[in-house]
RNA sequence: GCCGGGAUGGCGGAAUGGAAGACGCGGCGGACUCAAAAUCCGCUGGGCGCAAGCCCGUGUGGGUUCGAAUCCCACUCCCGGUACCA
């Protein structure tokens, strides 16, 4: 009897073996072809949840298969460490961040180890280890003296929950991304990065091969638009640039909008205005963001009482402030063309100011901007345009629009503008008024200049204590002293840098993370840069993923990978391009959900209709008494527009009509039909919901391979979805199987060479279809593959008429497929079966393709498109060969009867066509 | 509003112009068992039929094609991103 599997003892023994044996340590070997593969560090947050090992476990197994593929992997991990979290922490339970931080880190090492990953934790960095911030810093100078690193005033965002300023790129609906804390606009003193000059570069992803809604996110959050600078001058003289995107609607423009807080209000504000101004800015500077944001919302502005001169026809305008125009966009002032810009339409008809339309519509009566109810954007003829009357308006955009490139022709031509591209994309704010993050290596002089501190590291002081409020670093005066480059003394920056720096570079840290004379060994980096494939949440996209792409374009600029490239040309690798991009390849997975909810308690009224209940009102209630009226149940599932529930008489059909008013106590946003589908359905997991799913205990109870196997398999990993507690029993049974299969002894009665050829066949195909799912990151057809392979081996099994060399070869096969997605079980069976070396050494099996190839298949007879026959053929078969036997088909022959042929559509060998009338 | 992705059995999902529903979960029936679990065998999109078989079926409506889940047009809903961006 073959002995049980017991994944408990099986996988840390392997685990222990693998660490003794050093058999993931990565050493640089100019002679075998590298690959680097990536996966997202993880914050040190204290606990690796089930998403943590949906974006690890396939980037482990892709590392795998590249390494048996012939690949010298490196594949390394190591830790996001500084951040807000562990600020919290340390104000709720006293704990210092560090210590917090350096807790987490010890546990989670503990949980990623049962993972079974071939991470080579010599390689491990961790971002708030001195070691590893003193090249933050270093980097950070490198950039400031380089001219990338700025401090500059700007409208930033501030939250006064955190106490500290954030990315746009944090901010999302006014509020912060990661813990919808508010924010406010504030005009504050920062550092930046200037990531906008290398927007235009950011923008070409020729050099990468991403998965395209991220691309699409960067390209959108750059927002390039190409349009006009215009400079319209003030009746005191001032000139006040503007930026347009339709330069050709410029004799429409009838009065000016500037943002409240630009720099020549004050200048424009005439005495009588001045009240009016000065009250409607002070209104607008204590809006917060989300108010300011808000949809429909009434405009609103004040007429400063100034004018200025439209550069094209001289026209005397008046100029206004209003808070719809940002400053942070453009030249934070624009020209107001109320006909045909719906916001100036709006603006215009709610302070009464003149619309002059410009476009004559297509097939439409000229536009009267007295008596028009709303904006005109569209295709035309441009009218009251001087120079540019009668020219043709598309929809198309920028120099494609005709009526737009005749104008920009026209204003170069007269020195009244010129040609313009702006991006949405603002300066990267990198500077955090908080304790726990790289310092900010800089030195506020006594003649009030500021230079880079040139003692690195500035160490993070760990005898402070954390209050929530002001961090305090600018309170601490042993931080605070510092001496400048003269000996005389200085005052240090307080501010510390965002996170998104330390996780910018971190896979070069990776490559030496014990290197002293750089932020990497070049010998290193000559090797293994740039990472070949990444991994992880496309919500990184216009954050972490948009940041150390800019980053890589700087250091490349700034001449930090010189060295690098000395060393790759010395071992003949040609460094061109090589420090464009980071990553090479990137996929990222989607987010598993929290279980399906049923079990709701609904109070539903309403009308029976046969045995359907019509709904008119639903109401979540969970303490409702089972016996009210008339149909109180509990939630089973849910359609499109139907629920179905469980009440004490039995399961009823509730239909949900659209106008049926539905009240989920608690629920946010609107009671309507859509919210009550996602109360009950499709959940994030919080803890708040209890819908965690832990990962110690599926791998206690199933085993780490059975829970890499099933996040594989049972999702589309790239989509997601939630999580099914039951479906894993599946892929255990798999894993079961394997087991049985490779353990218990084959023997075969009586050997038909047709059953042998018949696995072999399927095992060489299942090489391919394995191999090419793998490559393509499709997960759960790879495993659905072994499982097919798994199905017919236990029939083989049971029949016994297979060889033994055929059996032999399967199973090696089976294993050696299997390894990159179940390392444990793969190890331990391939030794039992006599093999000395790792499996995960081996050589990933090659499919041979005349074994795999099918000697007859199936050939489908359609008769008008329909299916009506299926026959036998070889896979060589003929056009001619394939029509007759199709015809020859006695079912086939039933339907000619009824018609004659009109037509033969032959695709040998898979399919014949005859269509008749 | 704009940009992207999507809608396929009870559920997760296969199939990217040529056999819809691979693989798995669940369900039903059976075997083993005193019994249950585990395991094993069979069935499992809907409808009609004793059966051979036939009809219907990939969100909705239209179109292209010998043939459409797949391509095109219009629409509905869901998910993600973004939003007074000039």
């Amino acid at each position: 009897m073959a002995e049980k599997y017991d994944h408990h003892e099986l996988e840390r023994r392997w685990q222990d073996r693998w660490d003794s044996d050093a058999l993931y340590r990565s050493e640089v070997d100019w002679d075998r072809p590298k690959h680097y593969a990536l996966t997202m560090l993880p914050y040190t947050s204290g606990d690796l949840h089930i998403g943590h090992w949906y974006a690890m476990v396939p980037s482990d197994a892709r590392a795998r298969l590249m390494r048996m593929k012939g690949y010298n992997v490196l594949f390394p991990m190591g830790f996001d460490a500084f951040g807000l979290p562990a600020e919290n922490a340390a104000i709720k339970s006293g704990v210092h961040p560090a210590t917090w931080t350096w807790a987490n880190i010890e546990r989670m090492r503990e949980q990623l180890r049962t993972m079974g990953t071939m991470f080579d934790w010599e390689r491990e960095a961790i971002s708030c280890d001195p070691s590893y911030y003193v090249w933050t810093e270093w980097l950070f100078r490198r950039l400031y003296e380089g001219g990338l690193a700025y401090r500059g005033e700007a409208i930033v965002n501030w939250s006064p929950a955190l106490q500290t300023v954030l990315a746009n790129e944090q901010v999302i609906d006014g509020k912060d991304e990661r813990t919808g804390a508010p924010v406010e606009q504030r005009k504050m003193e920062q550092w930046f990065f200037a990531i906008t000059k290398y927007a235009e570069e950011l923008l070409d992803f020729s050099a990468i091969d991403w998965a395209e809604p991220v691309k699409v996110m960067q390209a959108n959050w750059i927002g390039r638009s190409e349009g006009a600078d215009v400079v319209f001058t003030t009746e005191g003289g001032d000139q006040i640039p503007v930026f347009t995107t339709r330069p050709d609607t410029l004799w429409g423009a009838t009065f000016m909008v500037l943002a409240p807080e630009h720099d020549l209000v004050d200048a424009l504000t005439s005495d009588d205005q001045r009240v009016a101004v000065d009250e409607y800015r002070e209104v607008a500077g204590s809006r917060s963001e989300i108010e300011r944001m808000e949809v429909d919302r009434e405009k609103t502005g004040v007429f400063t009482g100034g004018y200025a001169l439209n550069p094209v026809n001289g026209a005397k305008i008046p100029v206004w402030i209003a808070d719809y125009v940002l400053l942070s966009y453009g030249s934070g002032a624009i020209m107001a063309v109320p006909a045909h810009d719906e916001r100036d339409f709006a603006f215009a008809r709610a302070m009464d100011l003149p619309v002059v339309s410009v476009i004559h519509p297509e097939g439409a009566d000229p536009l009267d901007g007295e008596t028009m109810t709303e904006s005109y954007v569209g295709p035309g003829v441009m009218v009251n345009s001087g120079p540019i009357d009668g020219v043709e308006t598309t929809d198309a955009k920028g120099r494609e629009n005709p009526s737009v490139a005749a104008t920009l022709d026209w204003l170069e031509g007269n020195g009244l503008g010129t040609e313009a591209v702006n991006y949405r994309m603002r300066d990267w704010l990198i500077s955090r008024q908080r304790y726990w993050g790289a310092p900010i290596p800089m030195l506020y002089r006594e003649d009030g200049t500021i230079e880079p501190e040139q003692n690195l590291p500035v160490i993070l002081p760990e005898d402070l204590v954390v209050t929530g409020g002001a961090s305090p670093l600018t309170t601490d005066e042993a931080f605070l002293a510092a001496t400048d480059s003269d000996g005389e003394p200085a005052t240090r920056e307080t501010d510390t840098m965002d996170t998104f720096m330390c996780s910018s570079w971190y896979h070069y840290r990776y490559l030496s993370p014990g290197f002293g004379a750089g932020p990497f060994d070049p010998e290193e980096a000559a090797y293994w840069l740039p990472v070949d494939v990444y991994t992880g949440g496309a919500e990184h996209a216009t954050m972490h993923l948009l940041y150390t792409r800019f980053f890589t374009k700087a250091l490349r600029d700034l001449g930090v990978f010189d060295e690098t490239a000395a060393v790759m040309e010395s071992h003949g690798r040609d460094p061109t391009g090589l420090f464009d991009e980071p990553m090479l390849m990137s996929r990222n997975q989607g987010q598993i959900l929290g279980e399906e909810r049923t079990g709701d308690r609904l109070v539903i009224a309403g009308q029976w209709r046969g045995d359907r209940l019509v709904a008119e009102s639903v109401r979540v209630d969970d303490d409702a008494p089972l016996d009210a009226a008339p149909v109180v149940g509990e939630l089973l599932k849910h359609d499109d527009d139907s629920l179905q529930v469980a009440t004490t008489n039995g399961v009823v059909t509730v239909e949900i009509p659209d106008d049926a008013a539905i009240e989920i106590p608690g629920a946010e946003g609107p009671s309507e039909l859509s919210a009550l589908r996602a109360h009950v359905a499709i959940q994030r997991m919080s803890k708040s919901r209890g819908n965690v799913v832990n990962p110690d205990e599926l791998v206690e109870r199933y085993g780490a391979d059975t829970v890499r196997t099933h996040l594989m398999f049972a999702f589309d990993w790239e989509k997601g979805g939630p999580w099914d507690s039951h479906g894993i029993v599946g892929s255990r049974r798999f894993v079961d199987d394997v087991w049985k299969l490779a353990t218990t002894q084959y023997e075969p009665t009586t050997v038909s060479q047709d059953s042998s050829a018949a696995l072999r066949r399927l095992v060489h195909q299942t090489i391919q279809k394995v191999d090419r799912d793998m490559t393509a990151f499709k997960w759960n057809t790879a495993v659905a593959a072994l499982m097919t392979l798994r199905n017919r081996m236990l029939d083989e099994r049971t029949s016994r008429e297979v060889s033994t060399e055929a059996w032999d070869e399967a199973v090696s096969i089976l294993l050696l497929l299997l390894a990159p997605i179940a390392p444990h079980i793969t190890e331990e069976l391939w030794h039992r079966g006599g093999n000395v070396a790792s499996i995960h050494l081996a050589a990933w099996p090659e499919a041979d393709a005349a074994v795999a190839t099918e000697p007859m298949v199936t050939l489908v007879v359609q008769v008008n498109g329909k299916v009506r026959d299926r026959i036998e053929v070889a896979p060589d078969i003929d056009e001619e060969t394939a029509t007759a036997a199709a015809m020859a088909s006695e079912r086939i022959q039933a339907y000619l009867e009824h018609g004659e042929v009109r037509k033969v559509i032959a695709r040998p060998p898979g399919l014949v066509n005859i269509v008749i009338n």
